[in-house]
DNA sequence: TTGAAAGCGCTAACAG
DNA sequence: CTGTTAGCGCTTTCAA
């Protein structure tokens, strides 16, 4: 409703012209020292600030960067975020979240809208399609996190070698059979994750399956819980924590113990994996680093900087042991409830 | 790198003048239906659409408002997030967050960038001054969330009605002495509830005493817990669930059982705490609706509505009585573990 | 119904 | 060192 000053309300003041304010603000050594001097003091006594999106109109330097993700609500976005927004703080930049809720259309939508008040783009857990991600690699620099995509920068983690690390745990523990809990069929990392199990399973001399696909969610873990009780598994590893998590609650519901009676691994080592009982055995992803990381690089890209052709920068993942997974037992009957 | 259409693009293509490209899309009644048809072919070949920011300069409607939040890690923010983006897009505006961390600093910075390009904001948990908040609602149409501040339009909950309840349940259970845990100075939801957990003491014939204040965090729970055990007390309250979570966590390690030995209660009803053991008794806060509501009034100010005096809207709340309360037992010894 | 012109707030290129 | 000019992409008068 009231007005924020203007550049030219300042120049008024300070009897120049906008373009004298316009260099004392951005570039003071190109004006006298005076002069700048009183326009800095008209600013900030009319609390004038630049608009960055009329500036943008100009320079395309609105010193915001966007980071786009498809679920804000799954508590592996927290780590992602601060990470990013810590890297972008410390380069002068601010961040603006978007959540896409999972939806395709929804996340081109946003990024339109938002691309052209931002400098740069990253694109976490994006469910777009390749070609889609270049165009927009195109307006603006663009980073990719937990995914690859030829032309464009990336920041993922080493999935193959987490999933390797569970498995050779379970392996120790003595189980043989491992059933993968999957995630959404759109995910990158889903594929990496299953197709990195069936080659361990291969090398380690395990059986692999899988029952899915699961939504990554808590509920999608419960609703899973009676297939894979049925199944009679004695060890899964789940797509992420929050299914795993899920998963051990409907297990419970069920009768079926954890980790005596079923070991679940997940993945991410989100902060929740810590509270729950019992405490989940995970892989954990550098979460807050592949925020950083991404944003650094994105930073970089904006500044003008390197050549796309770079390969994706790679992550070190960590095989947390925690409470949920033990030592296998050969299946014992199970009490269950009667079906409701 | 590559340029996106303008609308001088579509404008030569369709052989019209950028003016008639500009009504035709926005209102096509003003455009005979043979050339609109025209432009509407050429805007969706080439992919055009309008730059809200470029928008902006002019008629100030991005069809975008910003959701700004304190601590985007507290998983609070998440329903809230989700009714804000929920009602949003049902009015066809799309929704920017931005996390403050906590920082004033960090939020006048973010809103004076952000402000320009969209059409209204929504405050969650501000840490500003009253007065600063005034001073963004001057220039865009603002809601204040958790939080009342005269002339400026906020939704709230019924912070005083659930303390009460929380109370009455306490004493139902036998406790007659309540410690408080207390979250942010800088609260205010924190301040409300609070008094009101003195009034209810007072009315219930009830004692109440405080500990902290506490950062908002389950590691500040952890950290209070030794404090809490010293005390002796039998029955908290704490600001939050996640302190509350933190509390209990804290404890457990110290060999006090909850809810055997000491009863906690928590507020907002976070998804985590029906997954820590035990369930989390607690406040429950209509978050999503709050969100909804939030974005709800901002849509109706933007759209030039009503007055700015309204009083502020009170959500209900609701105790979730789960695990984490029992009935009133007489202090026992505790066993604890020596000091590290 | 359409075009021409002016301007939103800001910056950059080019004189002085 | 500073002013002038032009223009970013879009919308909105004002005429035609």
């Amino acid at each position: 409703v009231a007005e924020r000053p203007t550049i030219y309300d300042v120049a008024r003041l300070a009897g120049v012209t906008p373009s004298t304010v316009s260099r004392a603000l951005a570039r003071p050594g190109r004006v006298s020292a005076a002069t700048a001097e009183r326009i800095r003091l008209v600013a900030t006594e009319l609390g004038y600030r630049a608009t960055p999106q009329a500036r943008a109109q100009t320079t395309t330097r609105t010193k915001m960067i966007a980071f786009v993700i498809a679920d804000i609500t799954n508590p592996f976005a927290f780590e992602l975020i601060r990470g990013a927004e810590h890297a972008a703080a410390s380069a002068g930049y601010i961040t603006v979240i978007s959540d896409t809720q999972e939806s395709v259309a929804g996340e081109r939508l946003r990024i339109d809208r938002i691309l052209p008040s931002v400098d740069g783009v990253v694109l976490a857990t994006s469910r777009m399609s390749d070609s889609a991600i270049r165009m927009t690699a195109k307006q603006r620099p663009t980073v990719v996190l937990n995914r690859k995509i030829v032309d464009v920068p990336s920041v993922v983690t080493d999935n193959p070698r987490g999933m390797r690390r569970a498995a050779e745990h379970l392996r120790e523990l003595g189980h043989r059979t491992i059933t993968y809990l999957p995630g959404p069929e759109a995910s990158w990392a889903d594929g990496m994750r299953w197709r990195a199990l069936l080659e361990a399973s291969h090398e380690l001399d395990l059986k692999a399956r899988r029952i899915g696909p699961c939504r990554p969610t808590v509920d999608a873990g419960v609703e899973a819980s009676q297939a894979v009780a049925d199944s009679g598994t004695t060890a899964v590893i789940a797509y992420n924590d929050l299914l795993a998590i899920g998963l051990i609650r409907g297990l419970q519901r069920l009768g079926v113990r954890v980790p005596d009676d079923v070991s679940v691994i997940g993945f991410d080592d989100i902060l929740i994996s810590r509270l729950v009982t019992p405490e989940l055995t995970t892989v954990a992803a550098p979460l807050r680093k592949m925020g950083e990381t991404a944003v650094q690089n994105l930073i970089g890209y904006i500044g003008g900087a390197t050549s796309r052709t770079e390969a994706p920068v790679v992550l070190p993942t960590r095989l947390v042991v925690r409470a949920s997974t033990t030592r296998y037992r050969s299946p014992r009957s199970r009490v269950r409830p009667p079906l409701s």
